[in-house]
This record gives structure tokens, sequence and C-alpha cells, in this order.
DNA sequence: CGGTGATGAAGAG
DNA sequence: TCTTCCTCACCGG
């Protein structure tokens, strides 16, 4: 579930369940959870925010001035970067409630309290206290698109696009937030073959940006074409965020939206599609050719 | 009951 | 480049 979309979307959920609560204590970690770090933080009343970056989510835990006038070292904010894995998830709950393979989780003041918690089935996530976003990922196909753009057809000479468009799509330093259901979407609706390089794909983008620019300065107008690949990345993951909630949300209509996501997927899981498994052992679904990159060595 | 694969990376060599 | 980290749902015998 997790892909750029339900990473904006979770840090969404966080700011709409926590407007104007309070918490209040230390947040817990499992047991189990021995890989990722305790959050020493603690505070009698503080509130929580979220915002995202392509497949991270930062959290804020904002001490109140209540807390500030009293006394004490004034504990500044804490930021804690969560990275999803394959299931990672917020929910909101009571205390009874809390979901099975809660991994950290963080009290309001009220009585009974409830919970925000990190749920994660297979524990593949990750979070960092203290951290900023994670060095070397892109920006976000999201919500910065003009330099994520940028960022890609300025880097093209680097050896990452020699390897097939299908496997850099998942390259979060160039496509932080694109993962294997939204890759699979944006090669499809292209016609793109999955292992063509992607450079190949990449450097006409380029070249008519530089023209843009060029004809931009003489005041022509550049026709209005079909999205290009780049444009697609954002287009589609913004689609996903405007269709509410894919497979987690507790919303009432979470099951609605979660068969809205289903139709809404034209390749991903699609039985009428071809399938291989890329060089990172990551299936992708196409239709039609599979480029000339394609693994050699499978066979049915 | 066993085998498989799942919206993602780390970490090892 | 490859293996590993986890749990669970689904499918076939």
């Amino acid at each position: 579930m997790p892909e750029g979309p339900e990473l904006h979307l979770a840090a969404r959920f966080v700011n709409a369940v926590c407007a104007g609560r309070v918490f209040s204590g230390k947040p817990f970690k499992s047991e189990v959870n021995w890989k990722n770090p305790e959050v020493a933080f603690e505070a009698a009343a503080y509130t929580v925010s979220a915002v995202s970056r392509g497949k991270e989510v930062q959290l804020s835990l904002n001490p109140l001035e209540e807390e500030k006038k009293k006394k004490k070292k004034v504990t500044g904010s804490l930021k804690i970067v969560f990275r999803f894995g394959m299931s990672g998830v917020f929910r909101f709950t009571s205390v009874s409630e809390l979901p099975k393979h809660a991994h950290l989780m963080f009290y309001t003041r009220d009585k009974p309290p409830m919970v925000l918690s990190f749920v994660d089935v297979r524990r593949f996530g990750r979070w960092e206290v203290g951290a900023g976003w994670q060095k070397d990922r892109g920006p976000c196909v999201i919500l910065e698109y003009q330099d994520f753009r940028s960022h890609v057809l300025s880097s093209l000479a680097d050896t990452a696009f020699n390897r097939p468009i299908c496997e850099v799509l998942l390259n979060q330093k160039y496509f932080n937030g694109v993962g294997n259901y939204l890759r699979a979407e944006v090669l499809f609706r292209l016609g793109i073959p999955p292992f063509v390089s992607a450079r190949s794909v990449l450097e006409p983008l380029a070249k008519a940006d530089e023209l843009v620019a060029q004809n931009g300065k003489k005041g022509v107008k550049i026709k209005t074409e079909q999205p290009d690949l780049l444009e697609l990345c954002n287009k589609l993951a913004l689609e996903v965020v405007s269709l509410g909630a894919t497979t987690y949300s507790h919303a009432p209509d979470s099951e609605s939206s979660h068969d809205a996501f289903l139709r809404w997927l034209q390749c991903y899981y699609n039985s009428d599609m071809r399938t291989l498994v890329d060089h990172n052992g990551r299936t992708i679904w196409f239709k039609g050719e599979a480029g000339p990159l394609a693994p050699k060595d499978f066979y049915y």
C-alpha cells in the first residue's frame, strides 16, 4: 500500500485526527520492535502534526505553551521521520481497539485516552528520531513536481539511467514516491516497454524542455500535448490522492474508496497483463513488448 | 498442511 | 548483485 500517495494521505490523516487534540506523556514502543529506536520525549501536553515527502512522513511532537510557561528546560518540537516498508500505516483508536502490530503509540490526554499508533504488520517500516528527510532521496513527485522534474532531467549523465526505465522508476534518489503500482500505471498509460533504457525515454524530455525554454524567451506558445512520463508520475499520484484513501483508512468510506482504487488501477495486478521479475526481484506488470533490456533467463 | 507472493528497502559481500 | 527482514492471506493437495 505505501507509495507516495498513501504516505501523503497518512500525513493528512494524522493532521485530521490530531487537530485540536492534546497528547501527553511518553510515546511507547512495542517490545518486539527492537530494530527501531525509542522516542525519548515527554511532555505533559503536546500536539502532533505531520508532513510527507515522497515515501516518507515526518511527525512533529510540539510541546504546548502551557508547558513552556511552567518551568523546566523547554523541550523543543521533536521530529520523527517514518518510512512505511510494505505495510506501515497510522491509526487512531481507543486503547481497547489498539490494533495488533501497533509498534509506536502516542497517547492523548483525554480520559480515557485515544492513541495514535504506527501499525506495521511486517515490521519493514523504519523510523528515525530527530531526523530530517533521508539524505539521497529526491524531491517528492507529488509536492515538489518542478524540483523533481529538473532534478531528473539534469542528472541523465548518471549511470543509474543506464538501467531499464521500470527499475529506475523505483530509484528513490530520483523518483521519491513512485512504487510498484505507480511505475506499472505510468508505463502502461504511455505504452512504454518497461525494459528500455531510462535515458532513452528521458533524454527527449530534456530536449523538449530546452526547446520550451528557448521558445518561451521568444514568446512562442507551445501546444499542449499528452502528459509525458514525469508529468504522469505527478498526475497519477495526485489522482490516487484524490480517491481519498486506498487500502488503509478506518474511515467509514474506506471500503468504497478501496474499490475506487482497484478500479483506478488499469495495469497493476491485472490478469490481462504480462508480468516479469525485474533485476531487483520485483514484479512488473505490463502490456506488449518487454523491451531489449528484459531479463533473458526466464522461462515458463 | 505447505508453498507462494505482497504497494520496500537495508545490509552484506 | 544477492539475501534478508517479517506476517498474513490465499491457493492447491
